[in-house]
RNA sequence: GGAGAGAUGGCAGAGUGGUCGAAUGCACUGGUCUUGAAAACCAGCGUACAGCAAUGUACCGGGGGUUCGAAUCCCUCUCUCUCCGCCA
């Protein structure tokens, strides 16, 4: 959510980044600042009013402990009559507030200035394309059957005790799965990120602080018998650790990791997509999260991108980074890269990672303020990414890596599996 | 699941109808003192909105009510704790 105040002062250029995401917020940023000046012109009568009735208040308490209780009977009249007018007051008060809100709410994020111009993932920009495309031969096979044909994952079975887009992984796959949970979390508390495991179900406050309700309440599972929504992202709980607070300066940056399982509806989504690993219900995921000075996000932005790239390279997988042009990139997004890892078995780049700074987008949402030098509170800039997420990591891996012998494990994973292949 | 207790500022903890945005202690910040530090002393120290400012208004878990006036009384919701039951 953007603040009335950043739109008041910067209202054209606003507008004209804006463009970029293909949204026209000229009309809507009008409504927004004349509500504002609304709001601002009601509060003020009635804080006038209040002010008067306090002081009555005050007037009539000296009356009566000086014993002339009967003179406060026209007060009483008065402060009744002020009490009439602030209630209307304060009801098209609340009103207004609530109108705005759900104004600056369809306001998406203000892209950064490097943002691309374009309408769909086609006019990404890729500014990286690291290793080469394996070469597998005719006879190569696409991670669905791999997994049968070794006994790494029982999509059948998930079917039959869930559903579609439950996986059951098995021996091996397990094993694999387990294995690349906590190399990712290696390398990012050796990267400085401390380590969490929090709840995967979540209240609806939070729900509301990530911005996934009301709006997009059908992408999650809920709980309703105790009103719970299982998590869509570790996103989710992490970022409302910081609901509510003010961090001290010298705290930044601070930064966060941990794994936990996904689950999202997908409503929508079919064919191609969904086979195999590709779209989950149910996924593994290791993500980052940094809560850093507006003035060095764009930085830790950086090196949150070479960070997820020093895995990849570690994971010898040919990989290439995007950086999103405003019609691909989302809604609370200011910049994002995303990473795509090239499936052999299918060939096709799957994502597997998605960098973003939010800037203060969230920030004020959630309420997240640091005290700057003058002890003014300000907003603090919140960043994210996937380090990794698992699926279309091990599909990757399990079909760049097939061989006529069997599946070879990346060096730097095999202390985690104990294993070198799989056969 | 049954019974009870509670929710106040960063923390601890007073406050049961008026001058309480809230005592006191701790923590924190600045200053005095000191070669330096500690101690002591002095001062400051919640958030939001409006305003150039003085200041005004709102907020004592959330919502509603009673009253001229509510942290304090009433209703309701949420959460936490204790005991019992169940249980990894």
């Amino acid at each position: 959510m953007l603040q009335v105040q950043f739109l008041r002062e910067n209202k054209q250029s606003v507008v004209q980044s804006l463009k970029v995401k293909n949204f026209d917020a000229s009309t809507i940023i009008d409504k927004v600042i004349e509500l504002d000046d609304n709001r601002k012109s009601t509060q003020s009568s009635s804080n006038d009013l209040l002010a008067r009735a306090n002081s009555i208040a005050k007037e009539i308490g000296v009356l009566f402990k000086t014993g002339k209780g009967e003179e406060a009977n026209s007060l009483k009249e008065e402060s009744s009559q002020i009490k009439e007018k602030t209630k209307v007051l304060q009801s098209n008060l609340s009103e207004i507030e609530s109108e705005i809100r759900d104004l600056l709410v369809q306001i998406p994020n203000v892209p950064h200035s490097s943002v691309p111009e374009g309408k769909s993932d086609e006019d990404n920009e890729t500014i990286k394309e690291v290793g080469t495309i394996p070469k597998l031969g005719k006879n190569k096979k696409p991670h669905w059957d791999l997994c049968s044909d070794y006994n790494l994952i029982d999509f059948e079975l998930g079917n039959k005790i869930t559903g579609a887009g439950f996986p059951v992984y098995t021996n091996k796959g397990a094993k694999l799965q387990r294995a690349l949970i906590s190399y990712f979390l290696d390398k990012n508390t050796g990267a400085g990120y401390t380590e969490f495991q929090p709840p995967h179900l979540v209240n609806e406050a939070s729900g509301f602080g990530t911005g996934q309700l009301p709006d997009k309440e059908g992408q999650m599972y809920q709980v309703t018998e105790d009103n719970l929504y299982l998590i869509p992202t570790a996103e989710v709980p992490i970022t409302n650790f910081f609901r509510d607070v003010i961090v001290k300066k010298e705290d930044f940056p601070i930064k966060c990791t941990a794994y936990t399982p996904c689950f999202r509806r997908e409503a929508g989504s079919y064919g191609k997509d969904v086979r195999g690993l590709n779209r989950l219900h149910q996924f593994d995921k290791v993500e980052i999260l940094q809560v850093q000075h507006p003035n060095k996000s764009y930085e830790t932005l950086d090196l949150m991108v070479d960070h997820v790239a020093s895995i990849l390279d570690e994971l010898e997988l040919p990989y290439r980074i995007l950086r999103l042009c405003g019609g691909d990139l989302s809604f609370t997004s200011a910049l994002t890269y995303d990473f795509e890892v090239y499936s052999g078995g299918q060939d096709r780049w799957l994502e597997v990672s998605s960098v973003s700074n939010f800037e203060s987008y969230q920030s004020n949402r959630l309420k997240l303020r640091y005290k700057d030098k003058t002890g003014k509170n300000k907003l603090c800039h919140t960043l994210n990414g996937s380090a990794l997420a698992l699926p279309r990591i091990f599909a990757a891996l399990i079909e760049n890596n097939q061989t006529t012998s069997g599946i070879n494990i990346p060096k730097v994973l095999q202390e985690y599996t104990r294993f070198d292949i799989i056969e």
